[in-house]
DNA sequence: TGAATTTTTCAATATTTCTTCATTTTCCTT
DNA sequence: AAGGAAAATGAAGAAATATTGAAAAATTCA
């Protein structure tokens, strides 16, 4: 998705470890080299601003209070002034975190994507996907073709399996270890039972036989 | 308002500190001495996690690991173990910050308000709608087809947590554990009978069945 | 205390799971 | 290639299990 980073940092070292570190990680950067370049440069397609304190022309301080008079974008303050004077003039001006320098990148970067993933709306479950099947495991839904098609608990278990374990060959006794539990006694048959009604909702030859083994789901090619 | 924060902390002085200072700034505190009673004590209601990394019988990480796999809560990490290495592993946990002792409680106080406020912004408009059903979080009414609907506590809860994720399945015992705490000790039944209620009074089919599995909110097409 | 809410309990109902067995397919032996 | 044995499939009915609805008991709150 590219998000933008604002950096306001007149040190030209740092304005290059970021470079590096950031870019490596995805995000576009935009840089600016004091405050008022800071705030000319800062728009609404910017997802997060990295402002130093100690900067030409107008400071950090000045620059927050501009960028938080019209944006409620996230703020992180980077800077050699490790006081906690300083740091309470910065939360006063709302910014989201402080980071006296030296810092680590790493822990920059972990900081900044803490405060995006608050942002981030679209939080898509889990899934899997095989051909033309999609199977999502937090909403316990499965489709073939895009439309739902529905399992009852012992075949969606089964299909998870096998999904998750494609190319793997299962005897009727692994699936009734792992679904039935160990400890179970039921027919092995019930596996084919299932396994039957479950070949029968998908229509389409996903699941293979292995004469005397067990089933199996082929990896895709 | 009064937002309840957790601290689980094993030091009684940092336990007075904190106690003295949140107190005082209106927030209502919850204290867990071991990383089992920082679960067991863990629920809903709670706003902000604050949590020590070397704790008796289950650790920081387990513990944010616990919290994490069912809610969205802030949780700040609070330690002893300054270095790099503890910091990426808490971050990799998904907490929103990290603290190393010794810490300013007054720096810690505009950390957590730095994040509560991304919190409540986020939830501004205190609002869900889905389809004719409409959530007023604030003022703890819901709407169906602009005519009010009374909801007990239980069942106002119940339908708030199952719409905050629409299209993930709850089984009982997760919306015990969110809604109930992990420690309460009532039978899993009990949510079938405020579910019962729930869909008499809001009359339509809003929550399914996933039998064998639990319930969801199907996500809007 | 009384009303509302929450929790427990239980019977009725619906659905899934399991067993069984006849049928079909595959593989092996001759 | 034919026959037979083993394995897999399909289908139907029985058993087991989960869910619902309702109502009684317990608890909470005003």
């Amino acid at each position: 998705m590219n998000e933008k980073i604002l950096i306001v940092e007149d040190d030209f070292d740092i304005q290059s470890i970021l470079k590096n570190y950031l870019e490596d990680a995805g995000y576009q950067l935009v840089f600016a080299a004091d405050g008022v370049e800071g705030i000319a440069r800062f728009n609404e397609k910017i997802s997060l601003v990295i402002l130093d304190i100690m900067l030409p022309k107008i400071d950090g301080f000045g620059v927050c209070e501009v960028i938080r008079s019209k944006s409620d974008v996230p703020i992180i303050m980077l800077t050699a002034l490790a006081d906690e004077k300083n740091q309470l003039k910065g939360y006063a001006g709302k910014i989201d975190d402080y980071i006296p320098k030296p810092f680590s990148a790493k822990i920059l970067l972990c900081k900044m994507e803490a405060i995006l993933r608050r942002r981030r709306a679209s939080d898509e479950g889990e899934q899997l996907i095989y051909k033309n099947l999609k199977m999502d495991l937090t909403g316990h839904h499965v489709f073939c073709d895009g439309t739902e098609v529905v399992l009852t608990q012992k075949e969606f278990e089964l299909l998870k399996i096998m999904l998750e374990n494609k190319g793997k060959v299962f005897t009727r006794q692994m699936l009734l270890d792992r679904i039935w539990g160990i400890d179970a006694y039921v027919e092995e048959r019930i596996v084919d039972s299932h396994l039957k009604n479950l070949r029968k909702k998908l229509s389409g030859s996903y699941i293979k036989t292995i004469r005397g083994v067990g089933y199996r789901i082929d990896e895709e090619k």
